[in-house]
DNA sequence: GCGAGTGCTGGAACCTGTTTCACTTTGACG
DNA sequence: CGTCAAAGTGAAACAGGTTCCAGCACTCGC
């Protein structure tokens, strides 16, 4: 799967491209020093050398920025999951550690992680496209984690609904610090018995 | 139960009492309409007539101010829903009535919601004593919907904290437009199987 | 090479959350 | 009463997100 991100109506010349990935480095590097609110505009446009015009032209808000930023990071960590897929036997397990996985990944930038979460949730109608589309990807991560055979059943896509919404909240909350890990943990495995239904082997 | 808000420090004369009550009120006002960004500071000190500084002092922060807003309407939703307690019988099923019926009641007033709710997710850690006086009032609704007989057991607290996430994020993603209320109904639904262990009556 | 159009730049300006401060009001106490 | 501290007032100032704009710099078709 190459990664195409926006085709949604410009092509971006190779320089385009470039300072869009500027500013999405950018984003992440002052994210991970000082979480959401070292992320500011002006510092964002410097660091990555555009101007403030130009930055917003690329990302037309903070919000729009750090969600970019998130499905950057998003991918990546997609990738990785790929290439070593839980190990697991059960598709409840399967996804508890991909998850957990995930987590430990927010635990190594919290910082990042706190930008990109509080960004994600606090986006408004006007970022819908760009939530939804992260949202797809969470969704693909998941569903890779079951390690299904054929198409995901109604049922089953609810369950990876619920999961996702648990997974967010849960992130939020060990964010602000109202959730330990182990706390989390728990969250995570319990609502990851959905996806089994009681099957007595 | 005596709705004791805030004995933190200040016992709060009768005029502050009157004070804050007229704040909260002016930014629920003020939330109904325009949603989140129409609570603006100026106004709501402006509507409720007290200084802007006054204000401050009894909420630092518009976060702080629309989190104690969302404190105050939990409180009369829990209210009302004890004096009408879901009619199901199984824990699950009244649960998920009642978390229904408190989603119709966001329907009602969806700015005033999509305001709090922005609120909640967007507070970062300085607001965590108020976002967790939220969440007990949450876990309280749920725990009185399951119409339990005695003390709650690990398992059933974890059931709960993982609802009362579905709950938060799906109620955000159906206010960015971006879920349906059927959608919405499904993912209740759903998480709430968690409650009933499969009890094949 | 030339002009049109689009993108980029630098910087000012605007809006709203937040802070600060000098001054007044209120309320409890002697 | 008179006094003092805490609380409230009004207004200015600051900060960071967002908008605007005038001018420069590329690119593409000629």
């Amino acid at each position: 799967m190459t990664a195409v991100s926006k085709p949604t109506s410009a092509p971006l010349t190779e320089r385009q491209e470039a300072r869009r990935r500027r500013i999405l480095h950018a984003s992440a590097q002052l994210a991970s020093r000082g979480g959401f609110e070292a992320v500011q505009m002006r510092a964002v446009a410097e660091t990555s050398g555009v101007a403030l015009g130009t930055l917003y032209r690329y990302f037309p808000s903070k919000v729009h920025l750090l969600v970019a930023t998130m499905q950057d990071q998003l991918q990546r960590l997609h990738e990785t999951l790929r290439k070593r897929p839980p190990t697991e036997e059960e598709p409840a397990a399967r996804v508890a550690q991909t998850l957990m996985r995930a987590f430990r990944a927010m635990q190594r930038e919290p910082q990042l992680a706190e930008a990109m979460a509080r960004a994600l949730t606090f986006a408004d109608r006007s970022v819908s496209p760009e939530v939804d589309t992260v949202s797809r990807l969470t969704t693909a991560i998941i569903l890779d984690a079951m390690g299904l055979t054929g198409t995901p059943t109604p049922a089953q896509l609810s369950a990876v609904r619920v999961i996702e919404h648990t997974w967010h909240s849960a992130l939020i909350t060990w964010l602000s610090g109202r959730a330990s890990i182990a706390q989390v943990k728990i969250d995570i495995e319990t609502v990851c018995r959905l996806i089994d239904p009681p099957n007595p082997a």
